[in-house]
DNA sequence: ATCCCGAGGG
DNA sequence: CCCTCTGGAT
C-alpha cells in the first residue's frame, strides 16, 4: 500500500473514531486565543483551562496584561511550568501587538513568529483555529510522536516533520489531523506505554520505536 | 523517572 | 545542532 493511500485510510478510521475532536483549549476571542495557546507549551491544555479563567478576568485584553506586573501574572500561571518565561512573553508580546499591530491579532504567518512566545506551532493553532487560515500543520509533542511511529516522517525537528506532512496530507483536513492525531495520542497511542492491542489502527502503522 | 497541543538562545 | 526553562500528574 501507498503512503499517501495509508494516509487517507488512518484518517478515516480516526475520524470514524473520534468525530468530535477539537481544540481543547477554551477561548472567546483572538485575545484568549493566542495567550492560552502560548501557555500551553509543555503543559496540558486541561492544566491550562484551569488557570485561565481567573488570567482573563484578571488581565481582560492585551492592554491590560502589557500594563501588568510580570509578578501578578506569574503568580496566576505559575502551575503550568516555565512561568518566568511565559509571563514574560505574555506581556511582551501585548505590548508588540498593540505597537505594531494596532491591537489587532496578526494574520499572517510571518508576523505572528515575531511575537514574544509565538513559534510555529502556537502561529498555526491562532491562523487555523481563530482565522480558519489554513497556511501549515501543528506539530506538537503528540503529532510529532505519533506520525513518526506511524511511519509518515523520519524527522525529530518540528519545522521538518511539518514539511513532510504537508506533502503527504490534504490540506483541507490538516486542523482535522492534527485534532485526530492529539486525541489518539492522549488515550491510546501515548508516549509511555502505547497500548496497541486497542488501537483501531494497529494495521496500518509501522510502529517505529515501540 | 518521564511526559505535557514549545520557543529562544548559543 | 544543542541546551535551558518549569510545575504537576503518572
Amino acid at each position: 500500500m501507498n503512503i499517501k493511500t495509508r494516509c487517507n485510510d488512518i484518517y478515516e478510521m480516526l475520524n470514524k473514531h473520534y468525530p468530535d475532536a477539537r481544540c481543547g483549549l477554551e477561548f472567546h476571542n483572538l485575545y484568549q486565543l493566542l495567550v492560552s495557546t502560548v501557555l500551553s507549551a509543555q503543559a496540558t491544555d486541561k492544566k491550562v483551562n484551569e488557570v485561565t479563567p481567573v488570567l482573563f478576568k484578571t488581565f481582560p485584553d492585551f492592554k491590560s496584561l502589557s500594563e501588568a506586573d510580570v509578578a501578578s501574572i506569574e503568580e496566576i500561571i505559575k502551575p503550568l511550568g516555565f512561568f518566568h518565561q511565559k509571563a514574560k512573553n505574555l506581556k511582551s508580546l501585548s505590548t508588540e501587538i498593540q505597537k505594531k499591530f494596532n491591537g489587532i491579532v496578526p494574520k499572517k504567518m510571518e508576523s505572528l513568529i515575531t511575537l514574544s512566545g509565538v513559534g510555529r506551532k502556537t502561529a498555526n493553532i491562532v491562523l487555523g483555529t481563530g482565522y480558519g487560515i489554513i497556511s501549515g500543520i501543528v506539530v506538537d509533542t503528540h503529532v510529532k510522536r505519533l506520525t513518526r511511529r506511524f511511519g509518515l516522517t523520519r524527522h525529530e525537528d518540528a519545522e521538518k516533520i511539518e514539511t513532510d506532512l504537508m506533502q503527504l496530507l490534504d490540506k483541507d483536513r490538516w486542523i482535522d489531523w492534527s485534532h485526530l492525531l492529539i486525541n489518539h495520542g492522549r488515550k491510546v497511542c501515548n508516549a509511555r506505554k502505547p497500548d496497541c492491542t486497542n488501537c483501531i489502527i494497529e494495521s496500518l502503522c509501522m510502529k517505529i520505536d515501540i
